[in-house]
DNA sequence: GTCAGTGCAAACTTTTTGCACAGTA
DNA sequence: TACTGTGCAAAAAGTTTGCACTGAC
């Protein structure tokens, strides 16, 4: 994982009197280096695998601060189980589902951004967050169907 | 609960070959009643006030089944359990939480329905269903909070 | 040295499942 | 009558918690 981003991470937990221990370090790094999606049970699987001897309380704990601290965001798609996503720097979007492949395919739109701004000031709401998930069937998948008709 | 409402549920899932049961009537009605959003626990504590004799297990097969005939919606709002609303007939709307209170407010905005149309058509994507979710503080909450600075 | 953080195992919560019985079509 | 649907209780799955120990500062 890029160092920089690390240390941003470690100095401003540190600001907030939070310690800086070896396991939220090794999962700030599982999460950031995660190119999908990552929930908390592969996560314990990878440092299990590491040998990192990491406990899945701690798993849960690190992940619901680092949610609260904003470095992460906490998604469901309705699987049963949550998945994080690393946050800080990168830019915000949103996600469509594929119901055949379970495909996630992320995307970012200003329109709709703003948008919610609008709706948000109309209603007198103070907005801090939101998720927008979109549920269907990709190209790929229907392409596939076609091909079987 | 509308009678004709009713009905018409009841007619269509007979066409598709499923029974209409005592129980699944009263999982309807409940839901259709329900004017906030429900889940499955209180539905239980109902159903038992009602001496409807409704087991969990029956309430949790007719939520699934009625959301995959598109008959009720499922949301998550990452309260560690789903609740459920009537959707057949009533127009589609989104929600915001209040992070404070915890209120949900429903809107509908229909730029934001066509945006989402021309998003998934850019990436090729057939969609089938949404949910988009803003968490922030309501009008109610910011007044009292600029009241206790 | 102190206290926040961790590991472990047990508890908890929500949801699912197997199987015998019941009730709809 | 023939299955689909139900109830029950047990299991599964994900997450949280109490408590003694550990380690960051």
């Amino acid at each position: 994982m890029d160092p920089k981003v690390m240390d941003e991470i470690l100095q401003r937990l540190q600001k907030e009197g939070i310690k800086i221990t070896q396991q939220r370090k090794k999962i700030i790094e599982i999460i950031y280096d995660q190119q999908n999606h990552i929930n908390a049970d592969t996560l314990y699987a990878i440092l299990k695998k590491q040998k990192a001897g990491v406990s899945r309380a701690t798993i849960y704990r690190t992940l619901d601060l680092l949610v609260e601290k904003r470095y992460i965001q906490k998604m469901d798609f309705g699987e049963g189980r949550c998945v994080y996503e690393f946050k800080l720097g990168q830019p915000h979007h949103d996600h469509m589902k594929c119901l055949r492949c379970g495909k996630v395919i992320e995307f970012n739109d200003h329109i709709i951004e703003l948008r919610q701004h609008t709706i948000c000031q109309n209603h007198k709401f103070y907005p801090m967050s939101h998720v927008m998930q979109i549920y269907g069937i990709c190209h790929e998948c229907r392409e596939k169907e076609k091909k079987n008709l």
